[in-house]
DNA sequence: TTCTGTGAAATAGTTCACAGCG
DNA sequence: CGCTGTGAACTATTTCACAGAA
């Protein structure tokens, strides 16, 4: 478990690095065990951590062993332990302020929860193009004119830009954070923004989430229903024939 | 948490399904063919529409074999029948009616969101537990009570579920949706669900995705000063404890 | 005995590279 | 020609299964 090849600051080797995939169950985890701290649980098995996480037994202990951590035989993971390791491997030791960009009805609903202050991600800056919307507070915070965006970057530190425009607007907010300074940047918008290497941009798009939920349904739907057609279309459909399968 | 499939009973072993990698990109040519067709484009290569959608070119081609689509060698894709297709194997050629629980500042952000609506999820319903705000109006539709979950599902042929509750309330949503007969949700709180099999989930966490943000951003910034930091923290610095949640 | 840590096998997903159709 | 469709190689990720620590 003692990372044989340390992290190095130089970049020409590359470096074992924790897996996109693990990165992805770390804040789940991260869930299910503030549940179990709130439960007053000391300890907490692969297995038992697992189920909660909805993960493979083996996936949870390879991937905590990826990121350096431990348990003990026998017994299992120390709840206290794990959160703290988790939290720093994430990052999550420091806080990181929230700049978001448009106080619409999805901006403003954000900039009210609770959740993101509290989870170390504190809501300093809010800023619109809308005159009548820049100079109003909302979640204690007054709101600015984007113009100023850039200042209001350095004033408050910001780490993060959340994106909560118009979907017109989007390309053009995530510019200006950008040239900013920033490089972490959450989409809300279901616009595919271009944006340089260097810059993390996460989406979250309802109509994406919905569109594969309905995907799902109607896969299940169909099956139910004895159909047995895959991913055959239905009715108005014909087009050119060409199906050679293996 | 998206677990795929657990529908299949294999009775015909015919059935070459489409991979959840595949689904999950499936939205995002969408995305980026309607902005295509909105500049008038007929026909597009799988160079040109990976590009736009930020993925390899043989894995759009692959993606698009893998759901029967077909293109013109030497020529590329239509635009017009690719977005028909995508949308008849996404299910987007019919309407998937939305009941939204909990209308706080999300639920309501939710509710208010118009390209649900355009976009073939229109929220038909809203309940809360809240006798302030039940009887309330929000975006031309009037909120019931919880209590009446189950026959507000069967009056609106309700499809989806959306959780925009406290996560204190969540998992009794999630429950009562399911009783009513629901198969998708989609979760906005940060609760890891417990559902049966036939129940697809998905979440949309804004702390997870922010939380992930962070690991890039603070990898990214070890990287480049030069810090040989490891994953492992060796001197622990107390930091802030993970206390409560809401 | 219980439960971790991890080789090794299995599975999934991506990308190359090129034959061959329009 | 240009661009699709796809075998084959490659990379990533998951899962099994079991040795061994506590």
């Amino acid at each position: 478990m003692s990372t044989a090849d340390g992290v190095g600051p130089e970049d020409h080797p590359t470096v074992p690095r924790v897996s996109d995939a693990t990165v992805g169950r770390l804040p789940v985890y991260l869930q299910g065990l503030f549940g179990l701290a709130g439960d007053g649980e000391a300890s907490v098995s692969s297995e038992a951590l697992a189920e909660i996480a909805a993960v493979n037994p083996a996936t949870l202990r390879r991937d905590l062993a990826g990121i350096g951590i431990s348990g003990t035989r026998g017994v299992g993971y120390d709840v206290k332990y794990l959160v703290h390791e988790i939290s720093v491997v994430l990052g999550l030791n420091q806080a990181w302020p929230v700049l978001i960009v448009g106080v619409g009805n999805l901006g403003r609903a954000l900039a009210n929860y609770e959740g993101l202050t509290t989870q170390g991600f504190p809501v300093r800056a809010l800023v619109d193009i809308d005159p009548d919307v820049v100079g109003t507070s909302v979640a204690g915070v007054v709101v600015e004119h984007v113009d100023v965006l850039a200042k209001v970057v350095q004033r408050d530190e910001i780490s993060v830009g959340v994106i909560a425009t118009p979907a017109s607007a989007a390309q053009a907010a995530a510019d200006e954070l950008i040239e900013a300074g920033l490089e972490s940047l959450l989409n809300f918008t279901p616009v595919q923004l271009v944006t340089p290497p260097h810059v993390q941009v996460r989406g979250v798009d309802l109509a994406t989430e919905l569109q594969i939920l309905s995907f799902y349904q109607q896969r299940s739907t169909a099956a139910a229903s004895g159909t047995g057609v895959p991913l055959s279309v239905d009715a108005d459909e014909q087009q050119r024939e060409s199906s050679d399968r293996d």
